[in-house]
DNA sequence: CAGGGTATTTTTGTATACAATTTGTATTAT
DNA sequence: ATAATACAAATTGTATACAAAAATACCCTG
């Protein structure tokens, strides 16, 4: 099983993106990774090709690798396009969402959920990241996930302060946002489209209002719940 | 200039996939490849996760790449999604595009005329992609531009049979689908997003009628002019 | 003659060695 | 002292050689 080892440094480098412990921008070393994870630097560069088609890291021409930057420009385009496409992705999901994938997405919320009772950050970063990331899974959809992942990417980094639990009103918002999880599941088990899409926009919302404290822009116009509905 | 030349296999090996030269399922021989291109296969299988990243291509552990296939089930899809992202893409062309982009989006629309007018149904293909992808270009979306692409890698491959004109009916649509190009970059000149939206949506439903011959299936609610303009 | 299992061949995955490019540094000339 | 150039070090890109896995062909057995 020597193969697996390169999809264990993927989700590996993968996870220490997410968690801002390899910041943006911060130029990897091919040399340093290979040694560190016990690979040789040909496997680890083809990770490297690999999650700069995925969107982690950019590579330039005898530059290197680096941690793929978040600067204000792309900031900007992220709140125009997030809401279209998790909207469309949650309205998916309800379509083609098979019932072992439900079962699946109720666990990741439990492992949320618990995370949010223990107050740990870290690990509701992680878990909210799988179950957005798993609602994308079910929408089944090879043409809009690769924009749900590079959205998703981002939003996850940004999310850290979020649950970085400080105050009183804080904790109230991730209580919210946990909620707002298992809304959207009963919306999705119970073959709703438009009350996903309507929820899902809601905790977009709650999770918008934390970030835009730094950016502003406006959205594009979204999925409208009950136009064009079945008439083709 | 050595390392010019992954780029460059890369390029062609996209092309020969988008003109169905290599064929859907088709898989491809690394040692093939590499003395084909004269390149050694440690590069060249970088390519190939590089292609695997934009969705040209599928890797399997121990089974090598293939070019990726268009099944049903993925066709579905593909009416679902793509007439949302592209009028997405063009709302955002029209609100981030440049002067200089818009001088080149001419360029290629006017080698696309001339393929027309000379029935060269290779040209067509080519340049229309090209078009569109420009488009992708101006609208500056590193969230959206991966699904844009996607997207744009099986339309492009199921846009072979319109423009192998055979009859007089299939020519007008030719020209029509050419001279709406032209109002989509009119609209993008004179920065009226309703419009670009309006006109890349007629745009998609030629194209779609086409195609639709073969997989039906309805679309997602998507960009709806004036509702929700502004409001945030 | 058919089926299963093993050996052979082919193809993919990995490591190491080498070439080319970039970056940093030191020296020199103005 | 500063700027420019040449040189040195480090890092990326490529090729080749080797290891492992899969596909295929072959042989043996029933």
């Amino acid at each position: 099983m020597k193969g697996e080892n390169k999809q264990r440094v993927t989700t590996q480098l993968q996870q220490r993106i997410l968690s801002l412990d390899l910041l943006p921008g911060q130029p990897l070393d091919e040399m340093q990774l290979s040694q560190l994870y016990g690979l040789s630097r040909t496997p680890l560069r083809e990770v490297l090709q690999r999650l700069a088609g995925e969107g982690y890291v950019t590579l330039e021409m005898h530059r290197g690798a680096h941690v793929s930057s978040m600067d204000l420009a792309t900031m900007r385009n992220f709140f125009q396009t997030a809401p279209m496409v998790y909207a469309a992705i949650s309205r998916l999901a309800v379509e083609q969402g098979t019932a072992a994938q439900l079962v699946e997405l109720k666990k990741i919320q439990q492992r949320f959920r618990r995370a949010v009772e223990q107050g740990s950050a870290m690990v509701m970063v992680e878990q909210n990241h799988r179950l957005h990331e798993h609602i994308g899974v079910m929408a089944a959809s090879p043409y809009l996930q690769p924009s749900l992942n590079r959205l998703l990417i981002d939003h996850t980094r940004m999310s850290h302060r979020f649950y970085q639990t400080r105050s009183a009103a804080s904790q109230t918002r991730i209580t919210e946002a946990c909620d707002q999880h298992d809304a959207i599941i009963a919306a999705i088990e119970s073959r709703s489209p438009s009350d996903a899409v309507a929820l899902t926009l809601d905790h977009w919302e709650l999770s918008r209002q934390e970030i835009d404290k730094y950016v502003l822009a406006d959205s594009l116009p979204i999925d409208e719940p009950e136009t064009l509905e079945g008439v083709g």
